[in-house]
DNA sequence: CTGAAAGCGCTAACAG
DNA sequence: CTGTTAGCGCTTTCAG
């Protein structure tokens, strides 16, 4: 009892055995006869032992750790994927480490060298940038690496679990322009993102093609504060669009908040496509028309990737597993009368739809 | 370049010096010479040598890993505290690695085992009931332990950073009578939570005591479906009351999704006090009036407290830090017309407040 | 301030 | 199937 650590000699003193049979016990890794091994688990019962794990990775130069790198974790899409990672992860008795990176490179450097510093048996990375850290692209070869959502698809680099991010937006693109709307504002946050330029290009595509109008594309950065900071700027100066599609879950939120300062009412005077459907968007009696992301989905074909990287031993090429993205639609998207739609040169509208934004600041006050 | 791992010898070899000197530069540990730590580095640089943290922390004993345990990641108040804790342990050199519960006991026993496995240097919890672990109470004594936000106050146990959970439900029934509510209905996620329970029976009691009426409490579950199916079953059976209270972000989400599918406007209708104000409840028209949580500074003061227990040796008493929570006023309570206020008996408006529900399932269709 | 050597707790070989 | 033994890579004495 006064001892501060108990050992697996103690444990095996104990029990009348060899530290190898307590060893083999408790890993399984070799069969153990079953008398002894209930002998050898009461006696680690009793003692209070627990199998040290610093030391088993030591010796075995093996690791029930994968790393996950994440941008954001408030993020409830990327809160998701972690969460059912954790999940497949621990049922088939690994460990996950997380990181997140905020958004910033230089960040994720720094926590990716952390994260690899454990030598994890894997790596699951949603990088905050198309430019997949260096550290990753000098392990990719070394050690199984997938790389989900943020990333070029094909990559050479390794495995990749995406959506067809090129649909998704052309989705949201004909849902709008089939309701009328011609007018249309696409809200990324940064267009040097690999899946936020795919659907805002799309979406674009498609837009001038079906209508022959060039849609609007707004950069809003990574934060809703920002990214409303910016559209607001924008409403000043600008009539009020037919519709808005938001490249992700922080933009829409952005887009939301600056039409709520300048109460612009949804449906009735702007449409919205939001993307990464989440709880919120449901919860008001204005639903939120959204493009939902498989996030769970996505989760699962990435452990089940890696799970094949980790175990099978030949270098098989790098797969690119895309998953479709699907409109949920509810009510942000109203119909917009034909007569009026594609008729009134882009300006025309402006000087009677533009309103004067609310107080400044969201007008919040707190009492203690 | 044919060999799997650089070691420390590698790194000695190459730069002329000891294991030990090695080890000095990179741990900092004692002081060495200043030529020789840039030999050392630049041989560690050349060879692309990474320190081994099993090896490490088997020798030394020493870990520089804290633990943290949520109940569920994606709810955002959770992963703000995560996501603070991690930049803050960041700075110390020390790593986190998360386990999350999804709200179940036996998970949370599980994920706990895994995490003290990890002979962490301390644990910051947030247990998913008032009941916390075994696990950890054993642990309590040998390790540093801080309790967040999911623990009766004060415990004898172990520091704890939690809200006035009384004050914030005081605050948020204030509120709503101050606007002339009496007919106020309490959405409690469990009450055998304690915040949970403190936040609704101060707001009960305040409620009581202002107004001579008994509030009722609804107990919604931890999850928004679950949540908002109780609610709608009330709904059909009871008169709109005048207001509610969530007692958090899930239970807000759970009950605006019901109020949504019976179309009750916010808050011509009625008023509601979210909590855990978060981005979506400023991003629509009706901005949510709310209870803010400090979840940054809580998460400070929690690092705070682990960092002092971490580094002190004595065994000073527990600590409980309670951080106030704010009311940010916004727009979902409404004024309620003073003659009807209190005047009517409490079935009388029933009849003509009751509405009939949309269509059963909150009317969502999927296109391809 | 630096070097030599011992050993942290465990598992991998191999011998019985 | 079980025991014996030799290290995994690092940090820590303890001499120099």
């Amino acid at each position: 009892m006064i001892k501060g650590r108990i050992s697996i000699k103690d444990v095996s003193a104990l029990a009348g055995v060899s530290t190898a049979t307590v060893s083999n016990v408790f890993s399984g890794r070799k069969p153990v006869n079953e008398a002894l091994a209930t002998r050898v688990r009461e006696a680690a019962a009793t003692l209070g032992y627990q199998p040290d794990r610093a030391a088993a990775q030591l010796r075995s130069g093996r690791t029930n750790v994968v790393a996950v790198l994440v941008p954001d974790l408030t993020d409830t899409f990327f809160a998701t994927i972690v969460t059912r990672l954790e999940a497949l992860a621990n049922t088939q008795g690994y460990d996950v480490i997380v990181a997140s990176s905020g958004d910033q490179r230089s960040v994720e450097a720094s926590r990716l060298e952390a994260l690899l510093a454990w030598r994890p048996a894997g790596v699951i990375a949603m990088p905050c940038s198309n430019i997949v850290p260096e550290a990753l692209v000098a392990e990719a070869g070394r050690m199984p690496v997938v790389l989900v959502d943020r990333v070029m698809v094909p990559s050479a680099l390794a495995d990749t679990v995406t959506i067809d991010n090129r649909d998704a937006g052309a989705i949201a693109a004909r849902h709008l322009v089939e309701h009328g709307h011609r007018d249309i504002v696409l809200a990324a946050s940064h267009m040097d993102i690999a899946p936020v330029e795919q659907r805002m290009q799309a979406a674009a595509d498609h837009i001038l093609q079906e209508t022959g109008r060039r849609a609007t594309i707004l950069e809003l950065g990574s934060s809703v504060e920002e990214g409303s900071a910016v559209v607001a700027r924008w409403l000043e100066r600008h009539a009020v669009p037919d519709a808005v599609i938001a490249s992700t879950n922080v933009t829409t939120l952005a887009v939301l908040s600056a039409f709520a300062r300048f109460r612009i009412a949804i449906p009735e005077r702007t449409s919205i496509v939001a993307f990464d459907d989440s709880a919120w968007m449901s919860a008001r009696n204005t639903g939120l028309t959204a493009i939902r992301q498989p996030a769970e989905a996505m989760a699962e074909a990435a452990w089940e990737r890696l799970c094949i990287r980790m175990q099978g031993r030949g270098a098989m090429p790098p797969t690119s597993i895309v998953l479709q993205a699907g409109l949920v639609v509810r009510s942000s998207v109203g119909k917009r009368a034909p007569e009026r739609a594609g008729a009134s040169p882009p300006g025309e509208t402006s000087a009677e739809t533009r309103h004067p934004p609310d107080p400044p600041p969201p007008g919040v006050e707190r009492v203690h």
